[in-house]
DNA sequence: GAATATATGATTAAAGATGAACGGTTAAAT
DNA sequence: ATTTAACCGTTCATCTTTAATCATATATTC
C-alpha cells in the first residue's frame, strides 16, 4: 500500500473508531511501530487527527471536512447565503424540485434540517448526500449521467418532469441579462429548465452575483416567467435597479 | 496498446482505484517504471491525477465513504473476485443492468476500465462513482431514494424497468436456498428484481457464499429462473454440489 | 529512404521511507 | 514510594522510490 493512502485510510478508521491503539494500527496496516507513529505524528500535524498515548484518538467536529468543500468553487460563500435565504421559503409538507448545479448542493444543510419536505432533484449527487444525510424524501428522474456533472437528462427525464407538478421550484442558470433572459451553456437541460419552471407554483432562481449582466449560448426563459431571483449582495445596485424597474423582482443576501 | 490509448485507461484505472501503486501500473500495462512514471508525470500535468509518492491517487477529495466500507464491509474480497469475474462476462456494446447493493459496488473498478458499454443501475451510489470515475454510459430509472440505502424505488422506477430488456441483469440477493429459492428482506424491491430477472437475456446473480442456504422474508423467484450463480471459493464443496445435482450453475472464484 | 521527432527501457545517484535497537519517560500496579 | 511494564523519540542501517541521463527502438516528416 501507497504511504499516502495509508495515511488516508489510518485517518478514516481513527474517525470510524473513535480511538485506536498504536498495536492495532499494526496489525491492520502490517507496518512497524516506528512506521505508526510517524504516520501519527504526520496526522496530528495536519490537525487531522488526536494524539494520546499509547494511540490516537478522533478529532471532535466536522471542521476538517467543512475545509474541503471550502476551497470547492467559487463564491461559494455567496452560494451558501443564497441557499439559506432560499430555504427559509419552504413551507411545511411542500414538494420542492431542486435544480443540478453546484449552487444547489448549499441546499443540503438546510433541507437537512428540515422533515415534511419533498425533494425532486436531477442531480444524483444532490440525491446522494440528502439520501445519507438528510430525513426527508427524495425523488429523482429517470434517465441518462452526464458524465462529470451528476446531472440526470434525456427524453426519460423530460417525460418524467412533464408528470410533475411542485410548489416550488429553485432553478439554477448560468448567465442572465434583460435582454436575452435567463440562458445555459448547454443544450441538454433546457428543455428540463423550461418544464420545471412552468411546473411549478413558484419559480425561483438561485444565481450568484457573477450571472447577471452575462449571455450563454442557449436560451431558456425571458427573466419574466421567474417569481424571483436570489443572489448576494456583491450584485452592483446600479444593476439590481435596472433590473427592478423592469419588474423582475431581485432578493438580495 | 498505443500511448494515447494506455494514458486514457490509466486516468480511468487511477480514478476507480482511488490510489494505484507505480508497480501496479507496470503490471497492468506491461511497461517498465520509467514509462509509468513519464505517464503519470503528464496525467499530472494535465491535472487529471494527484502524484503521491509510490504511485498515484485521484484527483479531488478522496471518497471517504468508500474508504469505510472497504473496512467495515464483510467478505469484501471475496465480493471482489465474484464481481472480477462477473465483469468478464460483459461484452463490447452490451446493455446491462446493475442492481442496487454493497457487492454491485466492486463492479465499478471493473466498470471503469470499459467503454463501449450501457449501464442501468438502480442505485445512485452507484450512479454517483460511475459517473464520476467511469467513462461508459450510465442510466438511472426515476423513483424515490430509499434513505440510506441509496435504492430508488417505487411505481416510477417498476414503470421505467418494465419498459427495458438487457443483455446481462446482474442480481445482488439476501438469501438463496433449494427449496426457496432467491429471497430478500425488503418487500420494495422484490417486483424490480423480478422484473430485471425476466427483462433480460442473461441473469446473473452475484452473491458472496454466507448468502447460500439461508431464507430472507421475501421470494423473489426460484433458482431456476437464473442462468449463473457467481460465488467465492469459500462455497463449501457439498453444498455446492447439491445445488449443481438440482440444475443450478455455479461458478465459483 | 534519410532525417527528425517521439517513445521506451535501463542505469544510477540522491532523496525518502521503513524497521530495529536503545535509552529516556510516563502511567499504572504494588 | 517503588517497581514494572508499556510507550515514545532518536539514531542508524537498509531498502524503495524518484528524477535525470543515455541508448535504443519506433513513428513522422520531408
Amino acid at each position: 500500500m501507497i504511504k499516502d493512502e495509508r495515511l488516508n485510510r489510518m485517518e478514516a478508521y481513527i474517525n470510524a473508531q473513535q480511538y485506536v491503539s498504536v498495536d492495532e494500527l499494526v496489525e491492520r496496516f502490517h507496518v512497524s511501530k516506528a512506521t505508526v507513529r510517524r504516520d501519527l505524528d504526520r496526522l496530528n500535524e495536519q490537525g487531522a487527527i488526536c494524539l494520546v498515548r499509547g494511540g490516537a484518538r478522533k478529532k471532535g467536529g466536522i471542521e476538517r471536512e467543512l475545509l474541503y468543500t471550502e476551497k470547492l468553487g467559487r463564491n461559494r460563500e455567496e452560494k451558501v447565503r443564497i441557499c439559506q435565504f432560499a430555504s427559509t421559503l419552504i413551507e411545511e409538507g411542500q414538494t420542492i424540485f431542486l435544480d443540478t448545479g453546484v449552487t444547489s448542493r448549499e441546499m443540503i444543510p438546510f433541507l437537512a434540517e428540515m422533515r415534511n419536505v419533498h425533494v425532486v432533484t436531477d442531480d444524483i449527487w444532490i440525491a446522494t448526500h440528502l439520501a445519507t444525510n438528510a430525513d426527508i424524501k427524495v425523488t429523482v428522474p429517470g434517465g441518462d449521467i452526464r458524465r462529470g456533472f451528476y446531472t440526470i437528462k434525456g427524453s426519460e427525464t423530460e417525460s418524467f418532469l412533464a408528470r410533475l407538478y411542485v410548489d416550488i421550484a429553485f432553478i439554477s442558470i448560468d448567465a442572465i441579462e434583460l435582454e436575452f433572459g435567463c440562458s445555459i451553456t448547454n443544450n441538454d437541460e433546457v428543455l428540463i429548465k423550461q418544464q420545471m419552471i412552468s411546473h411549478s407554483k413558484k419559480t425561483v432562481m438561485i444565481a450568484d452575483h457573477s450571472k447577471f449582466e452575462t449571455v450563454a449560448s442557449w436560451k431558456v426563459c425571458p427573466l419574466g416567467d421567474i417569481d424571483l431571483f436570489i443572489t448576494g449582495a456583491e450584485l452592483s445596485e446600479p444593476i439590481a435597479n435596472r433590473y427592478e424597474r423592469c419588474s423582475i423582482t431581485i432578493h438580495t443576501v
